[in-house]
DNA sequence: ATCAAGGTACGCTTTACATCATACCTTCAA
DNA sequence: TTGAAGGTATGATGTAAAGCGTACCTTGAT
């Protein structure tokens, strides 16, 4: 599996970045969904519904990396996305918060 | 002054625009600016610093305005810009704490 | 009444971004 | 080893956004 620089420290993290990231709606429904989860969790890519097509998708995960919002892990096939929870925290404590009270129904991702 | 629509609510207020308006790396010095005056504090829209032009500084004072961020309110010849700071504050709580916390490297200034 | 100053509106250019189709690479299973 | 499945790279496209100059409208001076 080719290309898979861009895991930024924490240190490292820009809260433009992260705002940037954050702005579109497809990106903060994988990040709410990640976070909803049990810490570590690791989802595979196409788990989230998203109705983009493969090559969106990928661009999608690759913002939210470059940013620091998620580690992608290959795992033989498949590249799973891990939320870099407690980095982000520590990082921009209350930036998670913000996005996990969102009272907003996800938006690309497969209707209510 | 013409137009001055465009105060939303702060129930109306919403996660996506304010991520947006706050991705602009001069919106956020702006709203950093307000924040770190005394609350209720007007400020002149010139008194930022910003280099760029009139039209330009109008169209990014709209977006802070439109994402519920700041006031404008007229005083006779100019508009005043003042920060929405309680009612963000209930809205979206921390938000504006992540971006007062931002090291933010000097503008046109490079390295640290 | 006139005029400079503060802002906005409009039109335009340029850049950034979301999106897709296609082609290609890798991995795992027949 | 052949092929399907998961991802990425590339190139193209449409749209949104940032930026500017100019023209125009207020307001408060002169």
């Amino acid at each position: 599996m080719p290309d898979q620089e861009g895991h930024p420290d924490e240190d490292e993290m820009t809260l433009g970045s992260l705002l940037q990231a954050l702005a579109d709606p497809l990106r903060r429904s994988v990040i709410r969904a990640l976070a909803a989860e049990p810490d570590g969790t690791e989802r595979h890519c196409t788990s989230f519904g998203l109705t983009v097509s493969k090559a969106t998708r990928t661009h999608h995960f690759r913002v939210l990396r470059e940013a620091g919002l998620i580690r992608q892990v290959d795992r033989g096939n498949s590249r799973m996305a891990q939320l870099r929870r407690a980095e982000i925290e520590r990082r921009f404590p209350g930036l998670l918060a913000l996005v996990l009270n969102e009272r907003q129904p996800a938006a690309g991702v497969t209707a209510e």
